[in-house]
DNA sequence: TTTCTCCTCAACCGAATGGTTGAAAAGAGA
DNA sequence: TCTCTTTTCAACCATTCGGTTGAGGAGAAA
């Protein structure tokens, strides 16, 4: 896992760790606060909050002790580009699927209309 | 990991698999088309459909002793609901932000004008 | 029936992941 | 200074992941 796009996949893979980027989306919070709701130790958080930050989904400032976490919203771009890319390709190949399949169903009413009789299958 | 989302978002964390999607917008494909372009073991291959498939983002038939693997496009709109209802609410609160920063910035020009000695900051 | 092709299953391996606990760095405050 | 709070670092552990090789099932084809 190398480039940022497999990295940003895999941040959001794990459901923690996309609650605490919903939360973030509140407004930007400390790593205690990220923390509390949660049933693990203040590490663990610790450590999912490095893989958002590896991932460019956060960036962390300092204030005192603390490190306020904040939000970095532009790399959901990069999801959503690959995403639609795909899906568009997608969509588009359905979509040239139906016009043959119209096409066909055309075709089979125009043989309908003058039914060839020995070769129904 | 349990839920779906998940693992859609871990099956697209690998990158050949992420190449696999992408290949599979162009239309089926067996096992073996899919594994010709890659450096690995056609098992290895098999065990990135497994996931992929675990995952809903395809589904495979059965003709002969092939396999053929389908693009389920749909799951997309899993993923780009979850990334698309955060970055809304990510930019709504970009926009707040804006507003008030606008407005302390119409306060501070306001106050400009007839400074208020003995109380600044 | 025997053989060949396509694919999956099973067992194994090394590296990465998500968790733990304990220690310590960095500041604020007594 | 000593203490308390916030956070990270280090070491460890169990599990998962992405890969391998070897065996075998399911069909087509000889």
């Amino acid at each position: 896992m190398d480039d940022q796009l497999s990295r940003v996949f895999a941040a959001l893979a794990d459901p923690t760790r996309r609650d605490m980027v919903a939360r973030l989306t509140e407004g930007d919070a400390t790593v205690g606060d990220l923390a509390a709701p949660y049933a693990v130790s203040i590490q663990a958080v610790s450590k999912h909050l490095k893989v958002l930050e590896e991932a460019g989904l956060v960036t962390r400032s300092r204030d005192a002790q603390r490190r306020p976490v904040h939000l970095e919203a532009e790399v959901f771009d990069l999801m959503t580009k690959w995403i639609e890319r795909y899906r568009q390709r997608a969509e588009e190949r359905f979509q040239r699927l139906d016009e043959v399949l119209a096409q066909m169903n055309d075709a089979k009413d125009a043989t309908d209309t003058t039914p060839m009789e020995g070769t129904a299958s």
